[in-house]
This record gives structure tokens, C-alpha cells and sequence, in this order.
DNA sequence: CTTTGTGCAAAGGCTTTGCATGCTT
DNA sequence: AAGCATGCAAAGCCTTTGCACAAAG
């Protein structure tokens, strides 16, 4: 299973279902509690297969912070980057729209490159109020 | 500890020096193949507390790809980020000097935010024209 | 019926931690 | 001499993989 899987089945669709309905980054394993949660019988295993195809096909973007597991999030037209405290972890939400100007580069740059299907992730740290003090 | 170090040892100057010479991002398991391999007596746990207590002070940045392992570079003032291929991980280097309007940016983000100590890694992603054949 | 997807358990890879020893101050 | 740093081995985490069974087409 390298490729992109060709068949339907109740929890691949489970999983589509709940990425459309959160729009926040996720882990793998946050996403397979909340299935199960809400009844899906699926498990972590395929979870991480399914949110790797997705990934794969760009449907959804992956966010690999410091705390080293991978987030995911369903691609959505509003999108934002984070400002997150190296030292309590303490994130700040920066909407997409502010980079607009840098994201219309990145795209120029991966043209240049011959670059296709180009996402990007963007991972600003500091040190916020709280921990600085 | 979860400190900063305050004791000057052979090992950690043996890592620094390391750092200095090195401008590209490397794994810690890779540095420390490097130390080994010029003869710096080092423990590959060393190195990571090293690396960490490091990366705590802003004296290095640290990147971190898909895949898996945490990427270490010394900051330095000719910077440059990535653009990586999904499928073969090719790596295309970008001129940080591309990006100098969005850094700005961010600092004046970082700044709203009263965030300190700011800095961020941005990496992008794409299928190089090897692959998308 | 054939082929692909699922699930479980085990393996893998990177990183962290416990604890005794050695070295910096 | 006192306390922090080192090293080794073991544990921890997240993620991937092998294999047999179940399900889609």
C-alpha cells in the first residue's frame, strides 16, 4: 500500500469526515481518539496510513513542530501559521492572509525549480511575555 | 539537567567548534558521526543534550522535516531555507535574502505579540521534476 | 473470486532518562 | 571537596511494517 488507495471503505471516509469538521492542526493519534469517540471503529494504524495518502495527494498539510510527533490539518482556504513559545508552548495563531505577499514568492521560487504541487509550513519561535518575565 | 549549562567541557567545546564549521543542517546523529570521526571522544547523548541546551539559547536553529529526526544548523547571518521534493527528498537551497520583507514581517508579529528571542524555520514542500514524472 | 485495506502485534528510529562515575570549579 | 556533566544502557514515543483476515469491486 505505497499508493494511493483505490477503495471506499467505512474508515477512510471516517477519517475525511472528521478532518473536515476540525481545522485545527491534529495529531495522528488525537485524530484517532476523537474516531473512536464518536463511535468509528478504526484503528491508529490505519489512521497514520490514511492521513499519510492524504498527505501525499495534498489533501491535507502536515506540521512537524518540536514535540516531534506530525500534526494534520484538512487544507482549507483560510489557513494560518503559529507563533509558539519555545519554552511553554503557549501558540499564537497568525492568519495565512499576512503572508500573502511571501506566499505568492514561495510559489514563484518552486516554479523556478520546476517544482509542483508546493505547500509550505512556516514555524516562527520566541519567547512569549509570560517567559520571558 | 534542564538547564543551561554552566561548566565548560571538552565535549561541549568539541561540539561548538563542530557547529562553527558546519553551515548546513545536520542531524544529531550525524554530528556526532562527525565528532567520532575526527577523533572527539563524545556520547551520542551528549551531543543531544548539547544540541538541546543550544537550541534552549537560540545558539542554533533547529529544523524539522518529515522525516523524523531533528535537523541542527549554528544561527548564522547568511541563512538560507529549503525546498524539499515529498517524493525523493531533493533539496533546493533558498537565499534567506528572498525572504527579507517576511522576516520583517514576522518581527513586527513577534513584536505585537511581545514574543522575544524570535526566530523561525520555514520549510517547503513540492514534487521535484524527477518525481512528478 | 481477486485484490486491496484493515488490524494487531512487533519492530524501527530518534530522543530522553536513570544512575553511577569522572571532571570542572 | 562539591556539584554539574558524561556515558551507558534502558526506556519512551511516535510511526511503520509483516502477516493473516476481512471487505470492496
Amino acid at each position: 500500500m505505497a499508493e494511493t488507495p483505490t477503495r471506499v471503505t467505512r474508515q477512510r471516509i471516517a477519517v475525511r469526515e472528521l478532518l473536515d469538521e476540525v481545522d485545527e492542526f491534529r495529531s495522528a493519534q488525537d485524530l484517532h481518539f476523537l474516531l473512536r469517540e464518536r463511535g468509528a471503529k478504526v484503528s491508529l494504524t490505519t489512521v497514520y496510513r490514511t492521513l499519510q495518502s492524504l498527505a501525499e495527494t495534498g489533501e491535507v498539510d502536515v506540521m512537524h513542530p518540536p514535540t516531534g510527533e506530525a500534526l494534520f490539518r484538512r487544507c482549507s482556504p483560510k489557513r494560518h501559521h503559529h507563533l509558539v513559545c519555545r519554552s511553554c508552548g503557549t501558540t499564537v495563531e497568525i492568519e495565512e492572509s499576512v503572508f500573502q505577499a511571501w506566499t505568492d514568492q514561495v510559489r514563484k521560487i518552486a516554479d523556478t525549480h520546476r517544482f509542483t504541487e508546493v505547500s509550505h509550513t512556516v514555524e516562527i519561535y520566541g519567547t512569549c511575555p509570560a517567559c520571558a518575565a
